[in-house]
Parts: C-alpha cells; structure tokens; sequence
RNA sequence: GGAGAGAUGACAGAGCGGUCGAUUGUGGCGGUCUCGAAAACCGUUGUGCGGGCAACCGCACCGCGAGUUCGAAUCUCGCUCUCUCCGCCA
C-alpha cells in the first residue's frame, strides 16, 4: 500500500514509477477520489462538531433544569443529514482503499528500468561451473535413477506438480533445512521461528498476496490460506504492532513447506521439481528501520549467498528490473544457480526490500523517543529447498550416476559423502 | 463438539448514558536530588484523518458491524476473536 498523501503530492512520479513497472497511470482517478472523499469528510465534520456542541448544551441546560425543546429542535434537524454523508464517505473510503491496494510498490531509483527480465542487471558472477567429460543428466533422471526421486507415485498420490523424495535424498533435504537454518542462526543472527502453514485472508493481504493475486495460492474450505510462503506468517509475526526503536532490527528465519498453484505455469518446468505446487524452503525476514533498508537488503543477500558458497554451487546476483519484480518490492536480488543440464542460471533465492509497503498494510510501525513511522520489511529465500537439491544432484553428478554430497552438508548426514542408491 | 467468562491507550488495569479521549499503575521522555547510579519526588506522554506558516482547532477511534438516544466506552442485537472447564484427538 502506497501513500495516498505522496501520491498526492507527487502524482506524475507516481506514474512516472507506474509505467515502469507496466502499470497505466492512475494519479489523476486517485487523487480525484481522495479529493471527493476529502471534501465530503470536512463537510461531514461540520455537521457533526455542531450536533456534538448542541448534545452538550442540551445536557447542561438539562443539569441547570432549564427549557431544551430548541436545542432539541435543531439538534433533531443535524441528525437526520449526517447519515447522507456519512454513507458518501465510507464509500468514498473503500473505493480509494481498494484501489490503492491493487498498486503495486515503487521501484527504487537504483533499479534498472525496464520492461521484463531481459532488462535485468548481472551485479556479479560467483563460483565455478563444474566441467563434466560427459553430457550432464538432468536432476530428474538423476533421481530417478538412483530411486530417490518418484514422480510416478506423486501423481497416483496428488497429481500433477509433486515430488516423492525417497531415502537418500528424503535426509538430504531434511540436512539442508538444518544446515540452513543453522548458518543464518548462527552466522547471521537470525531468529528461528516456526511457523503456521496456514494463514488467515489478514495476513496474506498484509504481505500482498491477496487481494490480487488469489488465484496463485490455495485456500481452504475455512477461509483460510496456504502459505504460499514463510514470508507471510512472518512478517506478519509485526502486523498491528508498535515495536520499540532499539529494538529494531528484527531478523528471522523460518522453514515452510509453500504451497503455489502455479496457475499460470502450464507447459513451464513440467518435469522434475523446479516448480511444484509443493515445495521446501527456508526464509529470511527482517524489520528495520526505514532508513536502513537498502543496507539491511544487501546484508540479507549475503546472508543467501553464504548457502550458495558452502555448497560450493555457482551462482550470479541480478538485480531485477522494474518490470520484473514482483508486487511488494521496491528493489529485488534474484540468486540464480548454475544448471549444467540446461547450461543456463535458474532462480534459487528472491531477496526482496518492500520499505513501507507492507508495514502500511499491516500497520507495523516503530517508536522512537523523538520519531515514529512505518517499518520497513525485507523477505529473502535462503534457500529454495528443492532447487538446492536440483542444484546439487546436477553440479554434483558422477559419470556412474552417484552424485557426491557437499562436504558442508555431511555433518548432517552422518557423515555420508555420496548419494549412492543404495540403503537408506 | 458442550458450558461459562471476557475483549479499553505501548503494557497492566478502572470506568452511575451527558466536559470521558477516558481514573490509576508500569514503561517512555524531561527535571529535582546524587561524585555517579539506584531509590524517591515533580512534570510530561494515545492513534488516525482534515484544516492552519504556526500556536492551535475540528472529526473519528474504548474488538468489529448495526441499533436505541439530542447525546453511548457505558443500553440492545449480530459477528469475530481470546481465555477457563468438560468431551474428543495428533
């Protein structure tokens, strides 16, 4: 949710950020509401200054036993025009508010500009590809193969866009939900938190699912959603809240299963578990103080990055471009991971800043001695699970279909150093 | 699922239908005292919106939504949520 009082004051940089991220202006219909709605009020808070003046007089005329039919007379008259306006204003309200919460947050002056993905920028290069003497499989026959991955048995289970882990590789993602919370409690001073999996209408509208983007998730027959990720129990852990300055900042770090219906993925990743309506992730939230936004993003992007180095795995920083960030960011690192098979980088961790966006749909908002305002809140993959696994089978493949664990990881899986197929 | 209790300011906790936006305590901020600190004492301290250069003024907000009334934190109804007890259950 933006400002309507900035938007206000700024219209064509409002729509000057629109357009960037592909949006037609809508400055002119916005402030033109809240003007409306402005006008209504104040003609509203008249009449009711005086009904509320007359309710008084009334009740010390009363106290003094004097004559009141007058006051009553006039005071009858204010009541019966207040409810007109009253319902004017209101509808005034939702209208400005459902607009505004379709808005999506503006870009940063530090994003590049540009339309899709294509206008992305590469901040840096890390790692080293491996060099294979033979032609790399993909993650899936992989798996397979060393009858660990089983999609067969996940469509006969629940269809389409599972994954059944078996074994071997069932304790490799459970090692790196560890592994991972374990670096970020430990090296970055995160909090581990566990969350719920499933979440009220609120709390997705907090973080900016909801309400224009519900047909990506998964609601219950209660009303309730599944997470589509960590991201929104735990920011949310701030909605309605009013933390103490020095308390800030906040960072925590929580595992989820996320549930996405990937609605408009037909035909895309089809094979294998790049993209499932299920899949494992650990997350990063922070809140800061606005101000410290930008600093605390590079710092949670670290943070991700870490996973990717002592996995040992090749990845790039891009910074996404202001068509290709999603709803609630500002500015967004995407982490892309070396696919041998594909010979491409494919995304393995979104480091998102949202400054105040969110906090103002929440209402989470900080207090210092001499200042008070809006958080700011962060949210970072560190990391997708199940791409970490696609990563690690590929990069990691032997010509004998074996595939060699990480050394970062053995110590959470009793030591083993291969994924060989064989026991348990 | 059955029965009961409750939702008030950052937190705790009062509040006969008419200066109640709200007593009080804690916390925060400022000060006195002290070499300093603690304690004690004094003062101050809700949020949002609108108007004004400003001092300031107005409106709304005591879970949410309706209703009664000239006037509602206080009365009525509906909803939501929380807590306690019983039952069931991982």
């Amino acid at each position: 949710m933006l400002d309507i009082k900035w938007i206000r004051e700024n219209p064509s940089l409002f729509d000057a950020a629109l357009a960037n991220r592909n949006v037609p202006p809508m400055s002119s219909v916005l402030v033109e509401i809240d003007a409306r709605k402005r006008n209504v009020a104040a003609r509203l808070q008249l009449l009711q200054a005086r009904r509320n003046e007359l309710s008084d007089l009334i009740g010390i005329a009363k106290a003094q036993q004097k004559d009141v039919d007058v006051l009553e007379q006039e005071a009858m008259d204010v009541k019966l025009s207040i409810p007109e306006l009253e319902a004017e204003e209101s509808k005034l309200s939702a209208q400005l508010q459902e607009t505004l919460s379709v808005i999506p947050n503006i870009p940063l002056t530090s994003v590049p500009i540009g339309s899709d993905e294509t206008a992305n920028k590469c901040i840096r290069v890390v790692g080293e590809k491996p060099q294979f003497n033979f032609s790399p499989k993909t993650h899936y026959e992989i798996g397979e193969a060393l009858g660990m991955l089983d999609f067969h048995s996940a469509v006969k289970i629940s269809g389409s866009r599972f994954a059944i882990l078996r074994g071997q590789m069932a304790k490799m993602e459970r090692a790196l939900k560890s592994f991972m919370l374990d670096t970020h409690v430990k090296e970055f001073g995160y909090e581990e938190i566990n969350v719920p999996f499933l979440v009220k209408q609120e709390s997705m509208y907090g973080t900016g699912q909801l309400p224009k983007f519900k047909e990506d998730s998964f609601a219950t027959t209660d009303g309730r959603w599944l997470i589509p990720t960590a991201e929104v129990p735990l920011t949310n852990l701030v909605r309605d809240m009013l933390i103490p300055l020095e308390a800030l900042p906040l960072r925590m770090t929580a595992y989820s299963a996320c549930f996405r219906s990937e609605a408009g993925a037909a035909g895309r990743d089809n094979r294998g578990m790049m993209r499932n309506h299920q899949f494992s992730k650990v997350e990063l939230i922070s809140v800061v103080h606005p101000d410290d936004g930008e600093k605390e993003l590079e710092r949670m992007t670290g943070a991700a990055e870490s996973i990717l180095q002592k996995l040992g795995l090749a990845y790039r920083v891009m910074l996404l471009s202001t068509g290709d960030m999603g709803f609630s960011a500002s500015k967004t690192y995407d982490l892309e991971v070396w696919i041998p098979s594909e010979n491409t980088y494919r995304e393995i961790s979104s480091c998102s800043l949202c400054g105040q966006f969110q906090a103002r749909r929440m209402s989470a908002r900080y207090k210092g001695s001499s200042e008070k305002g809006f958080v700011s809140t962060l949210n970072g993959s560190g990391l997708a699970i199940g791409r970490t696994i696609v990563a690690i089978l590929e990069n990691y493949q032997l010509s004998n279909g074996n595939v060699i664990i990480p050394e970062a990881l053995r110590s959470y899986m009793d030591g083993m150093r291969e994924l060989t197929g064989n026991g348990s």
